[in-house]
DNA sequence: ATAATTCCTACTAAAATACAAGGAATTGAT
DNA sequence: ATCAATTCCTTGTATTTTAGTAGGAATTAT
């Protein structure tokens, strides 16, 4: 039971949007040193962000991304279903997964059990926001080097 | 998000075993068969579950494998851990990791958020038995096709 | 003009997944 | 005593997924 780098990287680069929110782009160089993920990796991440609508990106010299929407509206579940699809312990019971996709299913008894895991992961994913996890124990985390590098005069 | 098919094959062939408990021992090929599970496969996947103890083989003709333990007794957490290792939504989460694994983890506000997702998977495997497996809303579930097969006179 | 940046596509090494294959050992039934 | 059914054990392997790399085109502030 994992989830991929994908969901991982992506929901600490929107964390990191998040920490920045309003003071206008955020490149994802800075993102990439910061956090340690390799930059065209994330750069493909964020493509699929940017995407779904949850990012905006400002091409050119001193671009960057934004988030589009206050971090307090944006949920964990929205980030990483987008990135790994939908939570799905098994096939047969992910979300959105037309009924009678499994033959077996009125026999079925692990059925109930997985969708009971989905249901779990989903209700944590879905109730946590970006804003929460700019958080630990309710103190606001400091934003660590982040915010543009100064410009040589 | 998803669980491999040895976490899934396994907890099926084990809530089979739970439907035959006390009826002697249950042959994989019987279990392949209902399940719909390659033989071989799942011989590897019982050969997990015989090393931690879950269920004992008895060889030879008519032979075949029974639980340890009541089905009330033994959890999908304790089937799911022992075919697919520790919950770790990430692996600086995993159950059982050492503190310290991170470097970053004074400063990283999605280890807490992982660490939820883990903690309520992980209570939906240990609070389920493979006796309420055995059920559909709190009906027993019919044994289809299971038992041993008629001898020729 | 130039440097910084997003944006787009294609490729790839390594790991994990889901088995298949083959055979040795054991045991109940005839 | 033989045979068939079964567990038990090891090794191999095709396919898919993962986690990137690489290269370049388009855009924009300075």
């Amino acid at each position: 039971m994992k989830f991929s780098s994908k969901g991982r990287y992506g929901l600490r680069a929107m964390i990191a949007l998040a920490q920045g929110y309003h003071k206008g782009p955020i490149s994802l160089a800075e993102i990439a040193e910061s956090e340690d993920i390799s930059l065209s990796y994330l750069e493909q991440l964020i493509a699929v962000l940017r995407r779904v609508g949850l990012v905006e990106g400002t091409r050119g010299a001193r671009g960057g991304y934004q988030l589009t929407a206050d971090p307090a509206l944006i949920t964990a579940g929205q980030v990483v279903r987008a990135l790994e699809g939908p939570l799905a312990p098994a096939e047969c019971v992910a979300e959105g997964v037309k009924p009678g996709f499994c033959r077996r299913q009125t026999i079925c008894t692990s059925k109930p059990f997985w969708e009971q895991v989905r249901d779990s992961v989903a209700q944590v994913l879905d109730k946590t926001t970006l804003a929460d996890l700019c958080t630990i124990n309710g103190l606001k985390v400091r934003q660590m080097s982040l915010g543009r590098k100064k410009v040589e005069a």
